[in-house]
RNA sequence: GGCCGAUUCGUCUAGCGGUUAGGACAUCGCCCUUUCACGGCGGUAACACGGGUUCAAUUCCCGUAUCGGUCACCA
């Protein structure tokens, strides 16, 4: 048997759903898993919606989230992109044109000539007789003006005096269509509810489904693992394959359940994004037509790591209670087997807990640059070394990078109000004295200005003054910071320095009475 | 509407005939802590419904309901 290969297969019809994200990131931990290769195929066979930059953008999406591709588009191959190209649908044109012709000359396919009008006013008429299905099939196709109605002289006729044609599938009257998934097991689907699919579009170019069962062949595809929209389209790729004579080779199919809206009906939208202030592309998107800006996971600050591992347990689960797995893990662990059924609602609540989880083992020094220039946007001076303490004495707090700075507020403004519910109970004549004996312990203070030591300059300017310091620690912070609540306040004292120290216990000393 | 698929706590899920139905997010409480957060401990919370099959059904079968997908010269 040969190796796994599956592929990804995309149409740049705009920027990549989340959900096509899940898709590629299933497929790729399925090749990984098995040692086979993941392919990246473009399927821009629909000229009318082809939206440049999408397909860059597709291939940037894969690069940040970590799925890397072994063949086809975006990859180097040193003369071009794999040994199967070209990997973008566009530019194969003849090689599905000649396949249709084959099933044409096997009988399998047909030459239709119907204009819009007439193939609408079939549906209206079947639709008005209270027909089953509107559909061109095997019974209303021989109403219609096709190679299976017309003389095989009027046929060239038309195709040689330029007239538009498509062609279409021969979809057998009655015949059980059978296909054994690898989720769902054996789907079975009369071919009477299959219509007489378009194959060759008018403008020569091949819909999906000639194209893609064309393609995964000549790619030696062995699994294809898709979304379960996909799924009423299955049978008629079986079709296509027995047609093709293909069907010993046929790849293994996968339909993976659907991402579904937070709450409500339907699957997950860019509208919900909108509504629910959360993502649902990877990367930030600036439409080319309307200039409108969609967020992305990245530019809201989700680490790659963070939303794979969210995304991969959403319609899997490897069956143990490990909730943080890296790529590797999860490629170690990962079953087509364990995959869901039933659609998985997208709960960003939990994509955030992922990140917290991921941020807080970042190491400072790559946390620190965010607050350095949220710093310096807001004017403040942060040196290097200060943003990598900042980052150490907060990141535990934080889902996202980005709060980091928010959350050091009180270390870089000093108070200039005070939360009035902790002066109320917290602001005595005892706080009043611990503040100007720490004060003044400061004053006289030597070495180096650390947490450590800060704690034990307090401690030793309590025990002096007679007063127990459990009872003046808010008091403290309040002073400090103007809050009663707040990170710990010996390693803050240390980020702010002495002098900033001094200043803000003396200006409490005078500002509260 | 036809066809196909699905249905365990609010959400993501474990379970593959016999379990006190487990974990995570969220939520609530307690502990830790000078405070908050983190962390630890604990609580509330689920097998859609009705029939079968079986000694025994969350688990198998059939209906019903609900939800989802799909019915284009879009993918």
């Amino acid at each position: 048997m040969s190796d796994v290969r599956v592929r990804f297969a995309p149409s740049p019809t705009g920027p990549l759903h989340i959900g096509g994200v899940r898709t590629a990131l299933y497929n790729y931990l399925f090749a990984r898993k098995m040692g086979g290769k993941m392919l990246l195929r473009i399927e821009d066979t629909d000229q009318n919606r082809f939206v440049p930059g999408a397909e860059e953008y597709i291939i940037e999406s894969l690069k940040w989230v970590g799925i890397q591709i072994d063949e086809g588009q975006g990859v180097d191959w040193g003369d071009g992109p794999g040994p199967h190209g070209p990997y973008r649908q566009s530019e194969r044109k003849g090689i599905y044109q000649a396949e249709a012709e084959r099933l044409v000359a096997v009988g399998k396919a047909y030459y239709a000539f119907d204009t819009d009008e007439e193939l609408d006013a079939m549906r209206q008429r079947l639709e008005a007789a209270n027909a089953p299905a509107a559909q061109y099939n095997a019974i209303t196709r021989g109403q219609m003006k096709n190679g299976l109605t017309l003389k095989p002289d009027e046929v060239n006729a038309r195709i040689g005096a330029g007239e538009p044609f498509v062609i279409r599938l021969k979809t057998p009257r009655k015949e059980e269509v059978r296909l054994n998934d690898l989720i769902r097991g054996w789907v079975n689907v009369h071919s009477s509810a299959i219509d007489d699919k378009v194959l060759i579009k008018s403008d020569g170019l091949p819909t999906y489904h000639l194209a893609n069962i064309v393609d995964d062949h000549l790619m030696g595809i062995t699994h294809v693992i898709r979304g379960e929209e996909w799924l009423p389209s299955a049978p008629l790729h079986v079709l296509l394959y027995r047609y093709l004579g293909w069907e010993t080779t046929m790849p293994q199919f996968a339909h993976l359940p659907l991402l579904l809206k937070p709450e409500g009906n339907g699957k997950l939208s860019k509208r919900d994004a909108d509504l629910g202030g959360f993502p649902v592309f990877p990367l930030q998107w600036t439409d080319p037509f309307t200039g409108n800006v969609a967020r992305g996971f990245r530019e809201e600050g989700y680490l790659p790591n963070a939303l794979v591992n969210f995304l991969s347990l959403l319609g899997w689960n490897p069956g143990t209670e490990q909730e943080l797995f890296s790529m590797d893990e999860l490629i170690d662990a990962f079953s087509l087997e364990k995959i869901h059924k039933a659609g998985a609602r997208f709960d960003i609540e939990k994509a955030k807990w992922f990140n917290h989880q991921y941020i807080r083992q970042q190491p400072n020094e790559v946390l620190a640059p965010t607050i350095e220039q949220q710093a310096t946007a807001a004017g403040l001076a942060c040196p290097p070394d200060k943003a990598v303490k900042i980052a150490g004495l907060l990141k535990e707090r934080v889902s996202f990078a980005r709060e980091l700075f928010g959350e050091a507020h009180t270390i870089f403004y000093a108070p200039t109000a005070y939360d009035e519910a902790i002066v109320a109970t917290k602001w005595n004549d005892d706080s009043r004295r611990a503040v100007a004996a720490f004060r003044d312990a400061l004053l006289g203070f030597e070495g180096e200005f650390v947490a450590e030591a800060i704690r034990h300059t307090l401690a030793g300017a309590m025990q002096q003054a007679g007063i127990k310091q459990g009872k003046i620690m808010q008091a403290m912070r309040l002073a400090l910071t103007g809050f009663g609540i707040g990170p710990d306040l010996m390693l803050t004292m240390e980020i702010v320095g002495r002098e900033e120290v001094i200043a803000r216990l003396e200006n409490a000393l005078t500002s509260l009475n």
